[in-house]
DNA sequence: CGTCACGTTGAGGAAGGTCAAGTTGGGTGG
DNA sequence: CCACCCAACTTGACCTTCCTCAACGTGACG
């Protein structure tokens, strides 16, 4: 839970009541290999599932087959707030990686919102910065060119990676296969291929073996329009 | 406030005091004309506010003025409930056609989140929804082509306005000019044109002089391959 | 040593962008 | 009433991006 503290700790304070409520969740700890679905496509759920450790992905599927992830979820990160409110899932969560998850029941996210209003806001606060990593991925998918798009990838996912001390020096592991960052991008795998063939022989990252490294992190935030106000990353009361 | 409270009540019953806090919300009202924009870009807000009457949208733009629309408002919809806890809104939007706008200042949303749990959850819920459509927008941005992906925001648009009594009998007005539902759809003006005639041509929809008539939901919505779920307009307590 | 997943490459084609030139129809001023 | 204007819509030609299909390379693993 502690790292998912500290991250809400980048956004507003958190009082020591706040922080023990958290701590006091009953939870229930799941690992989930990878390849798996962290969480069924489409479920009715009842309980939210907080990323513990390893990669995952939101993604949606049409009839065909075809896969678009539509969000990719580091430790600390509330896969599936959402459902608190929805109840239907829209989508299925796929781990990159094998993962730790700690599930949440809805229940007890309830009692906090009838008794933390503050902390509720912090909770509502994840959904929409989810909402808001949604639309740069619009922007992107709809009016940015390959390599913009990768590039904008690799920079919010170091940020993010970041924040939770999972990246450093320019560095990080990305456990995507090729036809995954396909996936993520609206590619298909020849062309996700290419993609990355473009930024590395213009020397602005390298990857190789699900080792990411940004090689100048000015030019890639350049080539992608990188701004990371939408990450809210800023301490600002709610 | 009604028509938003309708909406409200087709996700979850609300008691009488919770429907009079809404009620009694402090607000101004406020007159957008069609063209200008309802919230300016990236701004700093002290306000939400509910779209009252008009068609706005969302969008995000890059450096070049390429502009994505990231979801179209109707009325009913509290446009931009985000930066009540975001507080830098990311996004700009935009008066399709001349807009009415109930302007809610974020103290009073507080003091709301503070005394009324259930009614803060489902606030909460409205803004889970926007992520939903902003998702199944990257799944047709990124997977579906032109006209799968005009049919599926023809049938979204017209179950959301019909929740409001502005659409019925297979009917609607979208005061959308080509060029804005290119900016909606990622896709230049020539190319919305041309997928516009596509339908037109396979006797799904009409759509002129801003009116749009579809001739055979079932066809259009198997073409969009449509599933209204995401836009949760079931009841179920939360 | 074979197998398998993943990555890479080439060739040809479809979807969609860009540029440029009409067309249409409502609104306005003479 | 007519001439003009302007925004929105439409069409054609050409070009880029990206997809598809198919083959091949590479390295881990049994």
């Amino acid at each position: 839970m502690d790292p998912f503290i500290r991250k809400l700790e980048r956004r507003d304070d958190l009082s020591e009541v706040e922080r023990e409520a958290l701590r006091a969740l009953p939870a229930r700890l799941r690992e989930v290999r990878a390849g798996r679905n962290v969480v069924g496509y489409a479920a009715r759920v009842q309980v939210s599932c907080l990323l513990i450790s390893g990669i995952c992905g939101r993604f949606s599927a049409l009839a065909s087959g075809a896969r678009q992830y539509t969000e990719i979820s580091v430790p600390g990160d509330f896969v599936d707030l959402h459902g608190f409110v929805m109840k239907h899932l829209d989508h299925g969560v796929h781990a990159f990686s094998n993962s730790t998850v700690l599930d949440v029941p809805h229940e007890a996210l309830k009692t906090v919102t009838e008794r933390y209003p503050h902390l509720t806001r912090m909770l509502w606060l994840e959904t929409v910065i989810d909402a808001a990593v949604h639309r740069q991925w619009l922007l992107a998918l709809g009016r940015q060119n390959g390599p913009a798009r990768l590039a904008h990838l690799i920079c919010e996912l170091y940020l993010r990676l970041e924040v939770v001390g999972l990246a450093s020096d320019m560095r990080m592991d990305l456990p995507l296969t090729q036809q995954e960052l396909g996936e993520v991008l609206g590619f298909s795998v020849v062309h996700a291929n290419r993609t990355l063939q473009a930024l590395r022989r213009r020397d602005l990252i390298t990857w190789r073996d699900q080792k990411v490294e940004i090689l100048d992190w000015a030019r890639l935030a350049q080539l992608a329009e990188f701004d990371p106000t939408y990450l809210r990353l800023q301490k600002e009361p709610i």
